[in-house]
DNA sequence: TCAATATACTGAAACGTTACAGGTTGCCAG
DNA sequence: CTGGCAACCTGTAACGTTTCAGTATATTGA
């Protein structure tokens, strides 16, 4: 009966929006009952549910962010952590659309936390942990021990890594085949007769850049070709660099006649350092790339190219996340994709 | 002296985070005086002030954010509201990019708030101003009449926009100035002896597709060329859509000698359709065009390009709405950024 | 009939912060 | 010696939520 003093949220349904108070005013229940309510708590009855679900729904109802994060800790939000000036540039925006993708579903945001060339990549880890920012992480650019996923797991905070670990530590990855990729280039450039290859890798430090050393030496040995050492660039130098470096090897006597490539953009260099040399696409040496977005043909058609779906990545990344927040096992939330094959250029149908 | 009693957070300093109560206890002060001696409030002696900043460093304090924005209401969050199948792929990383740079010296964080094909491009405006998830909000693909800017002014909301709007209405803006970049791109075709000129523009409904127009417009007169209508695609295209439409128009007796596109991806789609025709660039036909990053000149050396920066956009969008929230007059935010000058291919200089 | 129990609901407290309305103390003017 | 004032500090309440420990009522079993 002192309900009129007490719930002083009755005409803010009127003006602010509408919080826990106002719901409970307009059924004339307790906030707790209709916090359970709106939860499908057991101990609440069926028809109170559907009743203060059904004001709720009308009057637009929202939970206060900060009221739950507050209360509960759960921030609601996943952080993707992003290199700001090492990451590949379709590699941000494919990844960020794939996790917002699932996220739309779901009551999180997703926060970027970036980091640059200057600072320690542990250094946003360690924010987001001690602050309590994000109920889950995802990081890219991983290293076979990295520490970052170390003192995730050490302080129980959920996380996904795009590339896996080797440190014997169990977390949710998703991870493209570089060692698939690597083999399946080298077989098709020596299936066109070359043999004498090249390997623009991915910089020496992340995982991935041994699954692709080891599948490129792999397919080397198994088809007999030989390698042509081009390992003073990797695809986080300059365009500028690996341009430069390019046409040095490709003036060489003893020149490879065949690259494979772990990035487009680098593709571009390699080939304008082939060209550089006076030499030809296609008929002097072949080039293999992975690329993620469809533009490399448009290139040079002579290109081979290997899809990477970065987009696919994301969704899978925020999904594993969400599993482990909500639950399931580090170890269920694993994937490696395959490499599609190697493709050669098909010309638009209606010309 | 029922200190003990009260300040149950003493022990809290040696297991969960430090907060107000812990820094109060440490003190001996009260949670109130350690909040402001931590702003610098006057009513707070000065050697108070030192003390308690000095303690609140040395245990690494850091204010709980949902404390704050229960309290305040404010989120320190700055949104950054993305288009995730239109945007142009270099633009979300470089924007990301140049926001971050911006906020990583602010207490800030900057959430993506993504939207898709299928949605009112305001659903996500509408949410963020009613559930005041965000201090300020950046958009993208303005419109002449932009619903989503008009909202944000009527509720109070800080923001500003990537490109103009043309309502009467001010907010902050960045905006590269494309009249001069159609007129400059017209003029240089027009230097080099073309003069039937296409223009690839911007999709209708943006801002700047007016603007691209008018330049592109009133450069054909000053020079004194034509056009070439080619308005049956846009950058908003496909990269298939547009070779195909490219090559059409590059068959027909009346074709262009001169293109000036508004995208880098679209340009490499017009110069596949013109080399589908059987044309040359540069000897048939030359092409001006924007780009972000520098990488169209890898592709035909022939290419004329203008830059823009999504970096230096992202962070003067980002500045910009820091300012308004701080309290600077909307109308001193603006900024039309000048094109640099058509550049033709420098070749690199080791070679 | 009475006690035990299940059902449906409730108020108070707490999360960490800031705003508000004081409360002490010391000093000075009268 | 008193009143007033400035300087400095403090407790309480509130933001919106969830959890805890209930309470009231109806239902059941003996």
């Amino acid at each position: 009966m002192d309900r009129q003093r007490t719930d002083k949220n009755g005409e803010n349904s009127a003006q602010g929006r509408p919080t826990l108070k106002t719901l409970a005013f307009m059924t004339g229940l307790g906030v707790t009952t209709v916090s359970r309510a709106l939860k499908d708590a057991p101990e609440i009855g069926a028809e109170t549910r559907r009743r203060v679900q059904l004001v709720a729904k009308q009057i637009g109802y929202r939970p206060n962010r900060a009221g739950v994060r507050l209360r509960t800790g759960r921030t609601n939000v996943i952080s993707l952590v992003l290199n700001t000036d090492r990451e590949i540039m379709s590699f941000v925006s494919d990844i960020i659309y794939g996790v917002s993708e699932v996220l739309a579903e779901t009551p999180y945001h997703l926060i970027v936390t970036p980091y640059s060339r200057s600072q320690d990549p542990m250094e946003p880890i360690r924010y987001l942990v001690e602050t309590g920012s994000a109920d889950g992480v995802i990081i890219s650019r991983t290293q076979p021990n990295d520490p970052r996923a170390r003192y995730m797991l050490e302080h129980g905070m959920p996380f996904a890594t795009h590339g896996r670990t080797d440190m014997g530590l169990v977390h949710p990855y998703h991870d493209f085949d570089n060692h698939v990729f690597a083999m399946e280039a080298v077989r098709r450039l020596a299936s066109m007769g070359r043999r004498k290859l090249a390997l623009l890798s991915p910089p020496p430090g992340l995982t991935y850049y041994g699954h692709t050393l080891n599948g490129f030496a792999d397919a080397l040995s198994e088809v007999g070709a030989s390698e042509i050492p081009f390992n003073t660039v990797s695809i986080d130098h300059t365009i500028e660099q690996i341009r430069t470096r390019t046409a040095q090897v490709m003036r060489r006597e003893n020149r490879p006649d065949g690259f494979v490539s772990s990035a487009a953009a680098a593709t571009l260099a390699i080939v304008a350092g082939i060209e550089d040399a006076g030499l030809k696409l296609g008929r002097d040496v072949d080039v293999v790339s992975k690329q993620s977005s469809d533009l490399l043909h448009l290139f040079r058609p002579e290109l081979l190219v290997v899809n990477e779906n970065f987009r696919l990545a994301g969704s899978d990344l925020a999904r594993s996340v969400l599993g482990w927040i909500g639950g399931a096992a580090p170890g269920s939330l694993q994937r490696l994709v395959a490499t599609s094959e190697v493709q050669a250029f098909s010309p638009p149908v209606s010309v």
